[in-house]
DNA sequence: TCTGGGGTCCTAGGACCC
DNA sequence: TCTGGGGTCCTAGGACCC
């Protein structure tokens, strides 16, 4: 079927956080599982059957299915059987790109002389994966990335598609608008209500006009997709662009105290802190989430003028945006409160408290400070380095020996 | 049905620079 | 006194995905 060019698998494991529970425990195996409490974070296929969905409400949920086995999430389980399935991946073609933890893209064409058919590869796949890891897995396979994704999702559960390139069309235009990477709700119903309900109906439409519906960047990329144009290489070690954490707090009406949402801010700053030094980067802009009572939403961010992963750095510029946004707070009650970093780089950033300046900051001070950082970490960090000034300590920041540049501007690139 | 936690990318406006 | 275009960076918000 795929006698030249570029083949691409896009591996997909079913219901991945309910099947990890249904291998582990075998009185969940044939019964409907919900993962997670409050809120479904993955449901089973036979909780599925019952109309059960992801991000459903807990309630809901075991309104339309009573008989639903409710188990907590296990990240850590989900993340050693993650591993597991991508070494399978990486063993079976250097070119991989992760989506999420439960789905990759596999550039599979330069194999077909080396290893077989990209049928063949992807039966293999599936064959592994189910043997090695215990994980049913889908596979869908096209000449490109989006037609490979959206033929794993049709194959589910535990199916094999692959999309002949000469029928391309057949197998896209009938489908509904909600297939297309990048329509949710909203996007749906501004193209619903222009008439637009299956994918070959957009494909039909002038460029121009969508995008003044959903958009400049949205309608480009909707069209390109429904037109089967879809260049878009497999990108090996592609880098996470950012690192967050939130947490959902209280009930609304019951507001929480100034001290008590410090805390949590704390804690939050900490664990991204951390994970930033665990990785050797280091990020430029911190973002404080919000969300109210009402579930609204806000955010509120600063950058600053140096990259750093140093935990005071970030919990001084947290606590200044909380500050900022403590009228908006007691005002309209907080549910959530999250921590992002951005604009992350490769790099270090490294404290050391230094107990020097019992007469305050002056010149001498600091190059006594800066002779104390020289022998404790190296002189190439100071050289290299910005340094700040603390009341608390000293931080320095390390860069990179080569800062990527700056992406270019959006509008423009 | 009252809604978790982790991300990505795009848009729009304002400040600022040449 | 009035007048430009091109570009960068930052902030805030929105939509979407798993």
């Amino acid at each position: 079927m795929f006698d030249h060019g570029r083949v691409i698998l896009h591996a997909d494991l079913d219901s991945f956080f309910a099947s990890v529970e249904q291998r582990d425990d075998p009185r969940l195996r044939g019964r409907p599982v919900i993962v997670g409490g409050g809120v479904v974070l993955a449901a089973s296929y036979e909780a599925k059957a019952y109309g059960v969905r992801s991000a459903m409400g807990g309630r809901q949920a075991m309104r339309l299915c009573p008989d639903a086995l409710v188990v907590p999430a296990r990240f850590s389980a989900y993340v050693e059987a993650s591993k597991q399935v991508f070494a399978i991946f990486d063993d079976t073609t250097p070119l991989v790109e992760g989506v999420s933890i439960d789905e990759a893209f596999l550039d599979v064409g330069g194999l077909r002389r080396l290893v077989g058919e990209p049928e063949d590869i992807a039966a293999s796949l599936r064959e592994r994966v189910r043997d090695e890891v215990g994980l049913p897995i889908s596979v869908g396979i096209a000449r490109t990335k989006y037609l490979a994704k959206v033929a794993s999702a049709v194959s589910k559960p535990d199916g094999l598609l692959a999309v002949d390139p000469y029928r391309e069309e057949e197998f896209l235009h009938p489908l509904p608008v909600e297939r297309l990477w990048g329509v949710g709700a909203i996007t749906a119903a501004k193209l619903h209500a222009d008439g637009i309900r299956t994918i070959g109906e957009l494909a039909g439409r002038e460029e121009a006009e969508l995008r003044t519906t959903v958009g400049k960047a949205a309608g480009r990329h909707l069209w390109a997709l429904a037109n089967l144009l879809d260049p878009r290489p497999v990108e090996v070690g592609r880098r996470r662009r950012s690192i967050g954490s939130q947490c959902a707090i209280g009930r609304p009406g019951k507001p929480k105290s100034r001290p008590e949402l410090e805390a949590l801010l704390a804690g939050l700053v900490d664990r991204v802190a951390r994970r930033l030094r665990a990785g050797e980067r280091i990020g430029q802009t911190f973002t404080l989430r919000l969300r109210f009572d009402d579930f609204g939403r806000a955010t509120r961010s600063a950058t600053l003028a140096h990259s750093s992963a140093a935990t005071a750095t970030w919990l001084e510029t947290g606590r200044r945006l909380l500050d900022a946004a403590w009228p908006l707070i007691e005002e309209k009650g907080c549910t959530l409160l999250g921590v992002t970093i951005s604009g992350l780089v490769d790099g270090r950033s490294q404290q050391l408290e230094l107990p020097l300046f019992p007469h305050g900051p002056h010149e001498c001070g600091l190059d006594a400070a800066l002779d104390r950082v020289r022998e404790r970490f190296g002189s190439s960090v100071v050289t290299r380095g910005a340094l700040v000034g603390r009341r608390t300590g000293l931080e320095m920041p390390t860069l990179p020996d080569h800062v990527p540049p700056r992406r270019p501007h959006r509008a423009l690139a």
